[in-house]
DNA sequence: ATAAATTTTTAGTCTAGTCTAAATATTAAT
DNA sequence: ATTAATATTTAGACTAGACTAAAAATTTAT
């Protein structure tokens, strides 16, 4: 398999975990590439039995190819396991690094890291680890935003990884872990006020959206 | 630059860390392609400056060029070090994996894993870790097979990596450290007796030619 | 039900990196 | 100093993976 193999079967995971369909543009878009391109390599990932394929009509993994994603995924995440805990990464700065580390091939490393790492169940970002069979325990996260008021919460992960929102967390001092408390909820805007380190700040909708917690 | 580019770099390197001229051919050779592609290559890495090249008169590394090849060698080395320290791999399989390491892209990567293991001076096999310069303190080394008789030595690196030397050496429980007592020299086939863990040993001029001593 | 808009596929082109076969230059042998 | 052998370069072809432009299918709107 080759690295562009691998990311494309990377992106039509990510697009539907669920396994429903993707279509070419959905997936062209992600990848940043033109729907020409997603196009030739559905067909031949599909002759490659990695994905199913009808003109027209989008494109699901088989077995084989969900297995191959989520190895990648799992190597993704373990990598930025590592950067943080071992090497000081901080959870904005793993992501590409780990896009080019996801793509090297030794289930010996693999499994040595898992293990190195105290077989973590989630990654910097709060996104599971998929286990050596592709596998995912998805612990049923929910989005701040749908908490209801005077819930006590913890952070458990971010539905957004860029480097803008977590380092709009990190000012905030928001990380995995972080107990939060649902004050009140504006009907306006759809803005909420929490509690957070006994400070009570204002939060948007695109922030409460994007943060997954656990109610306590 | 491509990983490509990056393994024909870190080939001249190898053929000449002297930085002598390479030869087309020898380079064809080393990487087992054939002397057309090489000459291709060649003619790139000369447009990027990365290479000096006459035709026919081979190929040297410009100081960039060299800057390049070493922070692959310095990568590639770092990586067997963890992969050994840490992982639990052995030193005849971390090769190949590190073939692979050694062209993921992020100095902070290198810089950290540096750290995280101490600042390591050789790598599993006794090869010096170039610095981020590109410095590299070769300890001037000597093969076992010229060490005069009576000497007492210490295995400090081999010089061949191959996963059959390794696992020779394995058998005979020779490791780095591991102090050999030179006894006898035969005239007849250049095999010595040598005296490693108490036990008296012969050993062919194959594997002493190979393996890099200190005096003691 | 048709027409318009959108999505998807096809056809043809490009670059990187490889190859084989042939041409040319260099080196070694007579 | 020629000739033979070897090394190197050039020319032309191939594959992977991308692109643009155009054709075809599907979906949406009238
Ligand atoms: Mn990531
Ligand atoms: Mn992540
Ligand atoms: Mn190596
Ligand atoms: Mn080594």
């Amino acid at each position: 398999m080759t690295r562009s193999e691998e990311n494309y079967l990377k992106s039509i995971f990510h697009l539907a975990e669920d396994n429903t369909s993707v279509s070419t543009n959905a997936l062209a878009k992600k990848m940043k590439i033109k729907a020409s391109s997603s196009t030739e390599m559905i067909k031949k990932l599909s002759e490659k039995g990695h994905v199913y394929y009808k003109k027209y009509k989008g494109v699901k993994l088989t077995k084989k190819g969900r297995l191959a994603a989520t190895s990648i995924v799992r190597k993704h995440r373990l990598w930025e396991v590592f950067l943080v805990d071992k090497l000081g990464f901080s959870w904005d700065e793993v992501h590409e690094v780990a896009e080019q580390l996801e793509h090297i091939k030794s289930s010996k490393l693999t499994d040595e890291l898992d293990s190195f790492l105290n077989y973590p169940k989630a990654d910097p970002h709060g996104d599971p680890i998929p286990d050596s069979n592709g596998n995912i325990i998805d612990s049923k996260r929910q989005v701040l935003a749908n908490v209801s008021i005077h819930a006590n919460c913890i952070c458990i992960g971010v539905n957004d990884s860029s480097k803008f929102f977590l380092k709009y967390l990190d000012k905030f001092k928001i990380k995995l872990g972080t107990k939060i408390t649902v004050l009140n909820r504006e009907f306006y805007d759809s803005s909420m006020t929490v509690l957070i380190n006994n400070k009570k700040t204002s939060i948007s909708k695109e922030v409460s959206n994007n943060l997954y917690v656990e109610i306590i």
